[in-house]
DNA sequence: AAGGATGTGCCCAAAATTTGGACACACCCT
DNA sequence: AGGGTGTGTCCAAATTTTGGGCACATCCTT
């Protein structure tokens, strides 16, 4: 089956996005957006974040699909604030949004997401245990969550904040001690 | 109703119709392309030819009302080549294919399509007889479609051929033949 | 000239999707 | 307190899509 449906929604639904927040879009905006009857939106997804949960997925594996393969963690820091910025505006509608909760939900899934594909493809020969994978993912998603949100307070004023590059710094040395702190 | 899967098929078409001629598209490609059944093509559509006039017919209105309102017969023939021009690549892969009389069909009907048109406009208030109307389309739209078989057996090497002026001006001599005759 | 491969246009019944209508519930506003 | 709007859910009917099969035509090959 194709889908075109689910497809349309999409497509209206980011659409929308890019005119007003995301708290004042409603099912009955999109439906009207793309001309179907509401229950069909209530058949291909449960709910409006359900939608942006799999939109954000889905761009997430495609932007990281075309990424060259990466070799080392740094590479893979370097692409996970890459991604950061330039989905800043989609994550700067959801930020925008009376509900701050939904924010913090969905970037920090994003940015998780990003920094687990990566720190996988990093720790991959490394003897590295799932605790401390899943440490080493914490901290990294953390820290960069951290600098988008208050990147985001300041009005996005930069096109890239110069405490991106601090922030990486740190970033760079935690796997290192993760590996080090495993082999020892 | 929204009918996303009768919109796919047209644009899984166009898009074919830009890589190979008319003649070598076969459903199976267009069902392939957009990933349906073979069976729904037939149920949205008759046959290639159908689906190939619904896209013209849509093509010719949209193009035509997004042409200003024209206020002389002058102004319809030169709407009419330029649509004839604008729509070049399109009419080449129809003329591309083996059957020549698909060809004269489509090309016909959409010169004549918006020859009719503007002639209607241009004729409002001249009290100019149906059967006078319809010698007047004729005359004009089978000069310009000559025209533009003209050019594409010559491989359309000019941008806009220079018979084209010469083709307006008989054209343009025209109306005024019939308006006078109507009022004699 | 027979056979295979490919495509067409049509048929059917089952499966999937879309629709319109309804409902209880929550929220905001005044 | 009540009207307006939006949500999430249910249902049955209508529409659309699918997979299978069919006879027929065409092209190509052997």
């Amino acid at each position: 089956m194709a889908n075109f449906t689910g497809k349309a929604i999409k497509e209206s639904f980011v659409k929308l996005l890019n005119e007003k927040p995301l708290a004042r879009i409603s099912v009955k905006d999109i439906v009207e957006d793309c001309g179907i009857n509401r229950n069909s939106f209530y058949y291909h997804f449960q709910d409006i974040p359900a939608l942006l949960e799999e939109i954000i997925t889905e761009q997430a594996d495609e932007l990281i699909a075309n990424y060259p393969e990466i070799e080392s963690l740094e590479e893979g820091i370097e692409v996970a604030t890459d991604f950061a910025i330039k989905n800043k505006m989609a994550v700067f509608h959801i930020y925008n949004s009376v509900n701050r909760d939904m924010y913090e939900k969905y970037t920090m899934r994003l940015i998780r997401h990003v920094v687990t594909r990566y720190l996988e493809v990093a720790f991959k020969d490394a003897g590295v245990s799932p605790e401390d994978k899943d440490l080493a993912i914490k901290l990294v998603s953390c820290s960069l969550f951290g600098l988008v949100y208050d990147w985001l307070d300041s009005g996005m004023n930069e096109e890239r904040p110069a405490d991106i590059h601090r922030v990486c710094e740190l970033c760079r040395g935690i796997p290192e001690i993760i590996i080090e702190r495993s082999n020892s």
